[in-house]
DNA sequence: GTCTATAGGGGGATAGAC
DNA sequence: GTCTATCCCCCTATAGAC
């Protein structure tokens, strides 16, 4: 009897269930079913189908902000704008030294629960990720100032938004893109992957910020466009 | 009365309630109550709520990609790279001078909305996006790689990939990010927005090309790794 | 702790009158 | 084209036996 306890066989089922449809379409009762176990018991041992997604979710989040919190205080005092993206970017992704390492089961399908949740948008979720990442944000919002001295609050934050919606997009659906590209684009290669987005990511949060936007009139003149901005 | 007809007043209530709820979570009996409709008429009119939501995407994207399309043809022959992210992006969010020109009305939800569907996940509608953007995306795959001739075609993919992602991320929840920064990032004023995307994407898409990651060392003492940074 | 049974409330779709 | 009424499905949550 490969027995884990009734509560880790929910998380587990859940896991999976809420990676594949999202929140709202998963129901308790396909969970459960799965699962094999019965359809009571996620209410006695969770409370409800909401209190379930956030216990799903704390088990994931909290190693991997722990392990960002832990990089990044481990960064020299000059450490790069890679080298901060990596901090946070990293831990989020079931690579091999992240498994090794044990912070993160390997088998489990929390990348796309993740990057699923971190998108639906029932209200409660929505409070219960902000609330997650509040600090971390302000920590590495500084970081990365830091790196890049002549970057204003305002480009550090877009970017960062950027940044969080490429990752959430990558967990989530990048084995969409191998089959777009036919096999060309490597999901499974998780290293790669990594490496492909604190690349992209880091160069991006890099690039000069924007002319204060005064008359910001973009940079080459392409046949016609843009005829004028305003402000 | 300012009446335009059922058909369009359905659309215009299913691009705010998708907009806010998504696909699975927003119901019929809402919808039509909101839109002042009969409920029997979405099945009349549409079909059902598979096809419902077709249509309201069909609407907003067909434009976008039309003026894609265009100003992707436009580009002179040596177009920077930051020229055919812009043709790719500006396109979709309803800017001043896109209202203006007339290819996107101005007052509807059609941006949260296209956010948000284009992350849910129903199988229908992955097939229904994936068809709609397969030929504009290897068009501007061929044009990326035209800018930047000493990128290979996985790399290029994974990029217009994590541009997807954070455009999606930005369309979707941009106000999230003006309130969890207490309004310093500013969501309405799409035109900076637009540009802040552009540039981001642009330098990321641009960042040098991986070193062929054949030895790329995964491993690597996993307490303590990184201490330094690759150029 | 675990199960069965059921309460109680939606949901999408449709038939048929107007 | 539009409306009412209804079919039949599935859902979450809970009460109460074991």
């Amino acid at each position: 009897m490969a027995g884990p306890d009734t509560k880790t066989t929910i998380l587990d089922a859940a896991e999976a269930l809420f990676a594949e449809q999202g929140y709202d379409a998963a129901s308790l009762r396909e969970l459960t079913r799965r699962a094999g176990v019965n359809l009571a018991a996620v209410n006695y041992h969770f409370g409800g189908k909401e209190k379930l997604a956030m216990a799903v979710l704390a088990r994931t989040i909290a190693p991997i902000n722990a392990e960002r919190a832990r990089r990044l205080e481990a960064l020299p005092v000059r450490a790069t704008t890679a080298d901060v993206v990596r901090a946070f970017v990293e831990p989020a992704f079931p690579t091999n030294a992240n498994c090794t390492a044990g912070h993160i089961a390997p088998a489990r399908d929390f990348c796309r629960m993740f990057g699923r949740l971190m998108v639906d948008q029932p209200p409660f979720l929505r409070l219960f990720l902000a609330e997650q990442f509040r600090d971390l944000g302000l920590r590495f919002e500084a970081r990365l100032r830091q790196s890049l001295p002549r970057h204003d609050a305002a480009t550090v934050w877009w970017r960062m938004h950027f940044l969080a919606g490429a990752m959430a997009h990558t967990l989530h659906s990048a084995d969409g893109l191998a089959h777009l590209t036919a096999g060309l684009c490597d999901a499974t290669d998780v290293d790669a992957v990594v490496e492909q987005l604190v690349a992209f990511a880091a160069a991006g949060i890099s690039a000069p910020p924007l002319p204060a936007a005064k008359k910001r009139r973009a940079a080459a003149p392409a046949t016609e466009r843009r005829a004028r901005s305003r402000r």
